[in-house]
DNA sequence: GGGGGATTACGTACACCGTACGTCCACTTC
DNA sequence: GAAGTGGACGTACGGTGTACGTAATCCCCC
């Protein structure tokens, strides 16, 4: 029985799979290894320490973003595609969004978003200067955004958060959270992540308005 | 000499101290005693666990956000000063951001914010539904924005932050970024930030007006 | 003042972590 | 066959969180 040879890419699949599995806390080299059928150490021939691994997880989640830019489309509708790739691949892989998001990734698949997203800002008409400004913003929402969503829920369990209930609110230190208590403690991301697109898109094409109103 | 007796404050205080001087990766108990001159175990009688420490220091951080909050003044410049103070204790213990955001409080400390914010979107004129869902867009664009701020340079090092560097980008790959590397690489968090908050306030303006006048 | 009970600090112990280092086996290439 | 090479392995070290048992200290009540 040959058994597949060790590598960086099956280190790297093993590792996502137990942290979608147990979450990123179970996540060690003597488990990794474990779960390969293979000695802790061994994994050092192919990944120069536990940081390197993360990393290429992280690269690797973020690398299977499927992007299917149409260049002839309204660029409106190419952001809310783009942004809506993003929050897909947090679906899949709930437990390695707060890896992805809080480690900076200077290779080519943290680049390419970068690539498509400022393509698509550019080809709407922004210059440099704006273009990199409006995708900062929208990185920063959509980071966030997912952060929330999968934080509430740290293993998208069912149905688990109450967030803010009703009854351990003070309503008088808290007249305002206690009366939205219901809207606070309930919520649909689908919805508020949309909502915020919108939002954001109809603010940069204003915003886009007023530059051409005084060119 | 009788050395103040131990207690969750001082520990939390410790903590943080720890933090900011040697990163969250040099928080362990044992230092964190060593640091107080105590025995690592005698830590457990003020905090049950080392996570609820790391909460307690979150917490902590997030109740020293100074509200000068003024009803009288217009919506916009009370929401433009709440997320300026968010963006202050963030510059005031940069390597405990991360932590903050990290970890959802369902304490007072982390109601309080959200307390002050609600109120001011009603007085704004904001029903309950839009006033969660506009503050729900202004945390995800917060929290994005100081996970980038604080992440790019983890010990906000002095300049440290080439991000994206011209000569080890494939022009032909991503010649958007190539050619916008120099705008990619250097930014001014300040600049940024102002930037989103203004966009999001108009674009919240905006989204006003359009229901007045379905009003 | 003198007990006594509770609170707190301490030390030891255990299981687990990341990883430096040396060994050994299986393979490829002459 | 011999030589060389690379990958898998085992051991070992220092560090981690914390369960548990013990000893010292403080405070209150008599």
């Amino acid at each position: 029985m040959p058994t597949e040879p060790l590598s960086r890419a099956r280190i790297v699949a093993a590792a996502i799979d137990l942290i979608e599995r147990e979450g990123a806390d179970a996540v060690s080299m003597r488990r990794i290894a474990a779960e390969l059928g293979v000695g802790a150490m061994s994994l050092y021939n192919h990944v120069p320490n536990k940081d390197a691994l993360l990393s290429g997880v992280a690269e690797a989640v973020l690398s299977e973003i499927e992007f299917t830019d149409d260049p002839d489309a309204d660029w409106t509708d190419r952001v809310r595609a783009q942004a809506r790739a993003f929050r897909q691949i947090a679906h899949g892989y709930p437990r390695c969004t707060m890896l992805v998001v809080s480690r900076q990734l200077r290779s080519n698949a943290g680049l390419l978003p970068v690539e498509r997203a400022l393509a698509t800002l550019r080809s709407a008409g922004f210059d440099g200067v704006d273009a990199v400004r409006v995708l900062r913003m929208f990185i920063a929402f959509i980071v966030g955004s997912l952060l929330r969503e999968v934080g509430v829920t740290p293993a998208f369990a069912p149905a688990r958060h109450p967030m803010v209930s009703p009854e351990d609110v003070d309503p008088a230190l808290f007249p305002e959270v206690s009366a939205l208590a219901p809207l606070l403690g309930s919520c649909d991301h689908e919805v508020d992540f949309e909502f915020g697109v919108e939002l954001l898109i109809q603010a940069i094409a204003a915003l886009q308005q007023r530059k051409e109103g005084t060119r």
